[in-house]
DNA sequence: GATGAATGAGCCTTCATTCAT
DNA sequence: AATGAATGAAGGCTCATTCAT
């Protein structure tokens, strides 16, 4: 008599142990004896539920990513189409999103993002993910400045939103995600043609 | 008599071995047998020279900090003290110095920086770090800007160079130097005013 | 269902594999990889059930000690509670059972009464233990004897005890437990007055 | 132009920082580079004088042998030849010399006695000790007692100060030399006949 | 004579994983 | 489905010893 749905309910729980694991810790040390104590069940679990470690690690990379991803489209769902700068706030605000901020969050990400140089299967997931930020912004950029521009402008406000979280992630305070916007703001006023500029605002 | 003078050997070759092997297999798997292996010595050596893994991790990471800060310093010394645009360029380049763009050295930072959030001593180190290079930008930014400006203007330029340097390093085609230098150089005219910027053009 | 009931099988059978060791090549030697080989286990079974080997030392001395009591314990429930002289023998017989003269537990009371200097929790079981069999003694003694004197040859007998006891151990043909009685039994008779004597015999 | 005379300065440095190391950390933990460290010189040293760890602590255990043996010797010498009491007294004054009962001096000992028993050159050392005390001893109670019962006695005797030497050792308030020769005397005259008796007191 | 350098062996412990139940 | 039992591999570290100087 194997209760059925199990997986749907395991498999968050013990995503989540591993995010507070490595929150506590570090990603180094959350061994899966750690893990499956702050989840509440054996270590053996992971076993049958992952069937592995690793998988459990990029199962929960793969859960951040997603949480993120979610955010920004979610925003960007809310935007109109044609409010360049908007969409762009909103890119911005999916990325600082409040789920985002949290510590254990933080950790995992900045412990994957190092551990992403060695495991080709966490590298891919890393990859995939900068590039849509990257793409995103592109593509409303594009509709307002010169092609060229746009890439460099792109390439900008994403190394913002990473630098700004980055140097967030190791601060006292933690990140600040209304400067965040302010920052990136006054920057893309600063790109912007006066013409657009005076339309959106 | 003994041979003398060891140490002043051993240390720097070691502390190069680490890098090698977390440039290699990264922080997690870069164990004692393997750095010191690199190395071409015995394992024991490491705690003879370091007292412990740990102690030869901390001093890898000061390793690394130091060259970046006397990149950076060198640069400022060979600029006019009154060229505030030639100066944050200084400091961009000194942070996007050739040593710095090194794989072994990329990844170095990477692991110490996910490492930093659960070792007290690495933490620190890091803090200095970071804060070194917001009080370089406002000093100079300070002496052309309004004191808020300038401090609003530093933290944005300390995330672009964090933040182009971070997408760099998880990038197959790695850190851009010089697309750096642009997006800085670029951002920071369309903060500075008029007649500061007609004075050094 | 997993086995169960393990730990009550594997930790006497770890304690024993423990003595043995000791027994054949000293507490120095004992190394948790022989006595697991002793045990015919895993030496991470040794972790898995006491902890580390610092537990399981004390845990087997804490065994060693507990038998030492039972001995004494059943002897004097065995025996008439006004015969001075036979409790005090039954005190005697029970340091000199034959399960504390087997080698391995000799050398093992050896090997602890050396180490407990140097280790808190040893050296406050070995207290207990010197100071129970003190207290046994002048309980029976004081009923016979003046205060004083009693605690004169409680001490006396106590004394007697060990010291057959380590020189025993250390002689080649082992502890002679009848020897023992005979000495001590003489002492005692020669401390009783007469009529007590009489009394008893 | 080697220094002469050196090994008769350092053999006895490194016997008494043998015993220093052993009171502090037990000769479980007593490394040849501790006990270098409380001789200030190199560890490099130990193995130039003695030949390797093993010889320093046999040479160790000779020489608080030599120690005890000596004090022995010295008051029975001081004692009149025919009065069987002062020279029994004799030689557990001996046995409770000051420099005996000195903690370094105990704890190295104790830790002799259980190391004995697992290495041949410690054991006969021990051995030959044990034999001389309750040959001492047999030979002066000869001349006033039965053939039996001197040996029954010296065994005794023998008993009680290791015995009252063991517990001492382990005791808080250390070992009371006092209480020895008052415990022992007063059994030595309850074995004697009257007449001996008399003729001594 | 004396020492710093260096090492190989061994130790305790941790850990991810497998398995019978 | 779930788990306690068990393990082999590996890790960091200590240590006695050797050697060139």
């Amino acid at each position: 008599m194997p209760k059925v749905g199990m997986p749907a309910i395991r498999k968050p729980q013990l995503i989540d142990a591993t995010m507070e694991a490595i929150n506590e810790v570090g990603l180094q040390k959350a061994s899966v004896a750690m893990i499956s104590r702050y989840a509440g069940v054996s270590p053996a679990i992971i076993n049958h539920y992952f069937g592995g470690k690793n998988s459990l690690l990029e199962a929960t990379m793969r859960s951040v990513l997603q949480q993120l991803s979610e955010g920004v489209r979610q925003r960007l769902d809310e935007t109109d189409t044609d409010d360049v700068i908007a969409r762009v706030k909103a890119i911005v605000g999916g990325n600082f999103d409040q789920r985002q901020l949290d510590s254990k969050v933080v950790k995992t990400w900045l412990a994957f993002w190092s551990q992403a140089m060695h495991e080709p299967s966490l590298y891919r997931l890393q990859r995939v993910n900068e590039q849509r930020l990257l793409t995103h912004l592109k593509v409303e950029l594009k509709r307002v400045l010169p092609n060229e521009q746009a890439v460099f402008v792109a390439q900008s406000i994403a190394a913002l939103i990473d630098g700004i979280w980055l140097r967030g992630a190791l601060a006292p305070s933690g990140i600040d995600g209304d400067l965040a916007q302010r920052i990136i703001t006054d920057y893309l006023e600063r790109q912007l043609p006066a013409d657009i500029l005076k339309k959106y605002s």
